[in-house]
DNA sequence: CCGATATCATATCGATCGTTTTTCTACAAT
DNA sequence: ATTGTAGAAAAACGATCGATATGATATCGG
């Protein structure tokens, strides 16, 4: 009994998270959300709690839609030194694309919150950490397949690759010139090629 | 004629600068820099006209003071490889220093306040070319002086090397564990030493 | 068709925001 | 000593913040 619900809450999370994407938490009020949402500030609290509440929710909401759209491939059972390259190559030419200048959720509630809002700061390290084992994973399906030199420093490399992707993030908050992401992208993946294994039919490494 | 001012303004401007750095823009309150700068509400706005342009300040003290004290030795004429390989040892220790957490000034207001802010987005590309000239001189000069390969890509890597800075400041600011700034510094210099021209007496280079 | 009730739209809450005004105090030229 | 003035100290400004309370409205079981 009672009335019905005008909206679905993934579709007015999903709103909110583009919305904090964009501006950031402090820079966004619950009125800017109300109205991008859709819905009255009762509605706001009756589904989330709070601001914060809500904010916890499109980061959680961040986690399984974008980033699992950009890095699940990395994650796959068969994933390897493509699915890497890929991914610079889809990061490197972020600069060019609509929206880059939102850079990413994660990155940026680690950067604003951190300090301040435990949950955020879990959530970015929480993030790292994902990213560090889905490369992690890849380059060792890689090494498995024999197409990495043997003593290739793969975790370090692992460590090593969602750093430059949160660098690339950062500058494309910026709106620094496209280039120079491409151009961090394509030095992360010559690193990478200087501890791949040539194999007959395969390009050359990158200089 | 008139009453004497019981403060001097690098001195207050330094401790907004720092509570900036620490907590961001907006999680810092007129009321909190007041407190901290030691001065009343009238000689701030006296001083400094508004809350975003004591910012302003606090970012130009930062790149006069903090970033020049960093990144100086690149800019100087004689840098090269050595000065370099200083810059990211002290980056990839950066995680087990006191006062890690701050992160960078400008890459924190790159983050937080470029969609909002102008002159923000302004400053941290500024800071970003500063630093991506800084590394093209450095490496100029190694390949002038003949240390690096005739055809590395000098101007690719001085574009890559700030993007790693940047992303090791935003796992700093998370709070990541020290060892994987470490990681990503050391394959930064990695990526140099697979351009470098090995010389009699000089260490191998990392991998 | 009718109460019961969950959600709607809207007004409004106290707190805090960035900023300004007011009042008082110290200093210097006359 | 007097007086003009720049700065210190404190109160207070309107606006907006996150959050809530108040009625109107739609949807159900009966």
């Amino acid at each position: 009994m009672g009335r019905k619900k005008t909206y679905e809450r993934d579709d007015i999370t999903g709103r909110a998270m583009r919305l904090f994407w964009e501006r950031g938490y402090h820079a966004t009020s619950t009125r800017d959300l109300t109205e991008a949402m859709g819905v009255n500030p009762g509605a706001l609290y009756a589904e989330f709690g709070s601001k914060e509440g809500l904010y916890l929710e499109a980061i959680k909401l961040y986690e399984e839609t974008v980033v699992a759209g950009h890095f699940g491939s990395l994650e796959a059972p068969g994933a390897s030194l493509e699915q890497i390259r890929t991914v610079f190559l889809f990061m490197g030419g972020i600069g060019s694309y609509d929206g880059s200048h939102y850079g990413c959720l994660l990155c940026n509630a680690g950067i604003e919150l951190a300090p301040t809002l435990a949950r955020s700061e879990a959530s970015t390290a929480h993030f790292l950490t994902r990213l560090t084992l889905a490369f992690g994973h890849a380059l060792g399906n890689a090494r498995d397949a024999g197409r990495i030199l043997d003593d290739a420093p793969v975790e370090e490399l692992a460590r090593f690759f969602p750093t430059v992707l949160m660098g690339i993030f950062v500058l494309a908050r910026a709106r620094v010139d496209a280039a120079i992401t491409r151009a961090a992208a394509d030095q992360a993946l010559a690193r990478l090629a200087s501890v791949t294994r040539r194999v007959p039919g395969e390009p050359a490494p990158v200089r």
